[in-house]
Parts: structure tokens; sequence; C-alpha cells
DNA sequence: TATTAATACATGTATATACAGCTAAAAAAT
DNA sequence: ATTTTTTAGCTGTATATACATGTATTAATA
């Protein structure tokens, strides 16, 4: 679908203006279907994340602020997804030893294992649901790269 | 900053998963800038789009339904952010005499000046914010469009 | 016409973002 | 060694998303 459609508006003020709306509405898109194949494992998107980042480690624990300089969304409170997700035994949390301001944070077995089957279930939502080549694909993030050249 | 640093990973399955994330990435950062730009006036991004969407139609009011087809996150919930709009006094509500199920929602005028206020600002941001060429941008909007294609 | 279905919006709940403030612990400075 | 500053994470508040439900009104149907 058009942008132009999917927000029925057609007076874009320049070329720029509209692709900064584009990328706004592609990742509302792409977020949504995203979480939609989450849904039935009951994990949000940003639950997931938190998953994807602790399996970098694992099984080693991670701290609550290396997770938090991984996140997609920079101002994600992760103190709050790390509570909902050990409220589903997903996560462990546990004090550090060396830092007792630290809390560091590991997947469980139970974490791991669904881990395995969202992390398929999202790889191929992926694939499948972008419909780019991969020549495409490496322009768009250069593109995307450019366009955030004035990054604080 | 490449995505690479901004979200201290490197093993992307492929080039299109890359893209992902980048799309989410950037579309969190270009909020992010214009939340910050709004901040003095009091508005959100999503309050601006809502009062954005009004302007197209001023002086003539919009229904609620119809506001919501045109906002970018399509599962924004209108009516609270009107309700918000609604405190500020920056639009007023009332019931449509066609329809009585229809409320309708107009720009007050102290709504229509902080929008031209706040569109300057806004627009003068992505121009200033946003590192791309004409073409960059065209080409850009061709391949958000492209990976978009398997869209509901 | 009476009943049922659909529509428009409001409202409730869980989760998340954005941001400020708090507490405890560690590091730095005096 | 004591005080001050910084850091790490938790908690509170306002707003927003995502989704389900409720209520009034209109449209459709029997």
């Amino acid at each position: 679908m058009k942008l132009e459609q999917a927000i029925q508006s057609t007076n874009f003020k320049n070329e720029t203006h509209k692709a900064g709306l584009n990328i706004l509405y592609t990742a509302w898109w792409l977020k949504t279907s995203f979480s939609q194949a989450l849904k039935e494992y009951g994990l949000t998107h940003e639950q997931y994340n938190v998953l994807r980042i602790l399996k970098g480690k694992h099984p080693t624990h991670m701290c609550v602020r290396d997770i938090a300089c991984r996140m997609i969304e920079k101002s994600s409170n992760v103190p709050r997804i790390v509570d909902r997700l050990e409220i589903k035994k997903l996560v462990k949390r546990s004090v550090s030893s060396f830092d007792k301001r630290e809390t560091l944070i590991q997947l469980t077995s139970a974490g791991l294992l669904l881990l395995k089957v969202t992390t398929k279930k999202a790889d191929e939502l992926f694939d499948y649901q972008l419909c780019v080549t991969d020549e495409e694909a490496l322009l768009l993030n250069e593109l995307l790269e450019k366009i955030r050249l004035k990054e604080a």
C-alpha cells in the first residue's frame, strides 16, 4: 500500500518529509506484524527483544544497563520489562557480588526454550514479510544510516 | 551512527533482517527528535498529528473515525488523545446532528495558532534533521513501499 | 413494527514509553 | 576517614498503544 492511501494524505511538503512519515508508518506496520506473531506465545516484542539480547550472552548474565543500551528503543524501561519476564519465569534476577548496585539478569531454561521457538517464528516472519532483495535491503540500510547522520 | 553501534549488535541473520531493525531504530530516533521539538509547546507527537489532521479540514470538523484512519499508528486511541487536546482547549467536541453516535472534533482558534507555530518548528526539524537529497528520499520511499508489499 | 445486527465512540486493563525522582552502593574528592 | 558525587536500578506519573468490552444510536431484517 502506498503511503498516500495508508494515511489518506497527498500533500507532503517535499520528498524528504514524506520519507520521514514513511519510515514511521513502516515501523508501525512492522512492529504490529511482529507483535501479532508473538502473541500466541504471550510475549510482547519488547519482551522478546530483551530475551534476544540476553541470549547473546547466555549462559552468562547481563546487568540492566547493558541490556538497556542494546535495546532498539533507548527509552525502554528495562527493569519493568524484566519484571514481566520474571513473573513468567523466563528470566532470573540476582544481585552482583562485585557491585551490589547491579542486578544481573539471566535466561532460565524455560526462557531459552521459548526463545528458540519464537526466534524461528520471528525470523520466518521477517523473511516472508519484508519484500526486498538483499541488494535492495543493503541500499535501504545505507539510506537509513545516511538519513540519521545528524544523530546526537 | 551505524546500526551496529546503536544497538551494539553485529550478527544479523541477513541484510533484510538488518533492514527491519534499522527501520525500527530510525523510527524511534525520528520520533524522539520530533517529541523533543514539540516538548516546549506541551504537545506529544500524537497530539500534534491529530491537530495536523484536523487542520486539513479546518474550519470544518471531523469525526473520530476519520481522524483515526489518517493516523500514522492505526491503533492510536483517538478519543483519549482528543480528551487531552480538549482539556488544553485546542479542540472542541460536539455531537453530530445527522448521526448522534458521531462526535465531531474541530480546531479552536488557540489550536490553530499553536499549530501554526509548531508546524513551522516541525517542518524545520524534518528539513534539518533528515540528511538525504530529494533523489535519495524518493528512492527510500520506493524501497519502503516495496518492503511493505505484503501489507494486509 | 419489533427485533437484531452493525456502527461510533467511550471506557477499562495490561503493557510500554518518556521522564523525573528515590535509594543504596561505589567512586572520587576533600 | 569523612564527605560529596556519581552510578545502578527501582518506582511514580502522564501519555500512548493494543485490545476488549460497554452503551447509545442507526441500519437492517423478520
